[in-house]
DNA sequence: GTTTCGATGTATCAATCCGATACATCGATA
DNA sequence: TATCGATGTATCGGATTGATACATCGAAAC
């Protein structure tokens, strides 16, 4: 989940962690304040798995790790920094840049379901802020599965407004909640209807190229497209 | 933040864990599909601290907990029904009653500032699921403080949206956070309105009783104000 | 000039929550 | 009588949060 969103931002420049923070928090909007609990392990998990590259910055040179240590010991880093790397250079950082398998594995997330659970909304709104990566076909798979759900919370919404034992305040609530999530879908239905109009026009001026199925390079159709604002709201 | 939705359901009824878990999904909405893994050692803690007590049905009469492991041994309690308890009576299920230190916790939880983190929308809804058990002007100051939070998010969120470089469907879910946002204010305003007036038509008939402040007991005020549907929406 | 303060920057910890899984019983239907 | 879904309690690993710690830098205040 929050893997996700760290290959997203880094997919198209490299960065530091507290960068990672800030944008997330300033262009997202999503994880309004993500925490450095959940961030700084999540990039340790990445590195360990190959997906992201790391480097010490403090050096003028482009050194490679300096090896000690680096995840066995836990202060271990902090200690190097202060007796070493000391050399009037910079503030000692660390840039994070995604390797292929990192773009790979960020794919796979991207297209993969999106679990149903408490914060599908979380889970939602980080794929579709992602969304120019994927194929026009998955983008609208994406927008269609998320319409279902939402009108399936709907259906169960309905059901429990119905149950007549609510006092006032919890009535509302459920009342609200109905409200949003018909607002929600037809904000959806707009999308839709956009990504339709679009690939429609696309394939019209196109008429004919690599376009068989869906499979392949998820990027390539999506990127290009991304640019052209034809859309009113 | 479980423990309150807990206690809130266990405050007029004793129930066991399954429906405890049913009730919160059902009935509130809120905690779609809440986790036995997050539930049952919500109760084993509430449990430990005194705020719950729990008593083995399984037998006909009222015996109290045979006292065996009850959280030693973790695997304890499956052995001992196992070879115990099988006399053919019912099927084995855990009742957890509130005690008065229960309900104080309850009141704390429910009055006390709540979290600005990420999902302060769960918060909030909890909190008013259960406003009934608040006195009026606290349960007006919890509409106005989440006022507050929605328009500081209101305000970030302009900003952001004022930030060009954003592709189309992120600039669509900023666009339609704020929509929403505003959305929530709204309701916000109909519901502190609706809560003034029901005060001051209160005050008006009552014309003097114990009004002095708010302290003291937040019960026996609220709960007997929440029969009466005045409102529309 | 120096102290103080807030932004930048990395990192850990305890507590909590979730999803998956396991196990067992009950009632109904095949 | 076998099977299946609902009921019921429980644990485990992993992810996330909020709090906290520590350190450096630039600028404003004194």
């Amino acid at each position: 989940m929050l893997d996700l969103a760290i290959l997203g931002l880094l997919f198209e420049q490299e960065m530091h962690g507290y960068e990672i923070r800030r944008r997330l928090r300033d262009e997202l909007g999503l994880f309004a304040n993500i925490s450095f609990g959940s961030l700084y392990p999540a990039l340790s998990r990445l590195e360990r798995s190959g997906a992201v590259t790391v480097t010490e910055s403090g050096g003028s040179a482009t050194m490679s790790i300096p090896a000690t240590g680096s995840l066995s010991g836990e202060r271990a880093g902090l200690r190097a920094r202060r007796s070493g790397t000391t050399l009037g250079t910079k503030r000692s950082r660390k840039v994070y840049r995604i390797t292929d398998q990192g773009r790979t594995l960020f794919e796979q997330l991207l297209e993969g379901e999106e679990p149903a659970g408490a914060d599908d909304a979380r889970s939602f709104g980080l794929r579709l802020a992602f969304a120019r990566y994927l194929a026009p076909s998955a983008r609208l798979a994406l927008l269609e599965r998320r319409r279902a759900q939402l009108t399936r919370r709907l259906a169960t919404d309905r059901v429990r407004a119905s149950g007549e034992r609510l006092d006032v305040y919890t009535r509302s609530l459920v009342e609200h909640s109905t409200e949003s999530t018909e607002h929600d879908i037809e904000w959806l239905d707009r999308l839709i209807e956009a990504e339709r109009q679009k690939q429609a026009t696309a394939r019209t001026e196109v008429t004919r190229t690599s376009d068989s199925t869906d499979l392949g390079d998820p990027l390539s159709g999506g990127a290009m497209t991304s640019t052209s604002p034809s859309g009113s709201s």
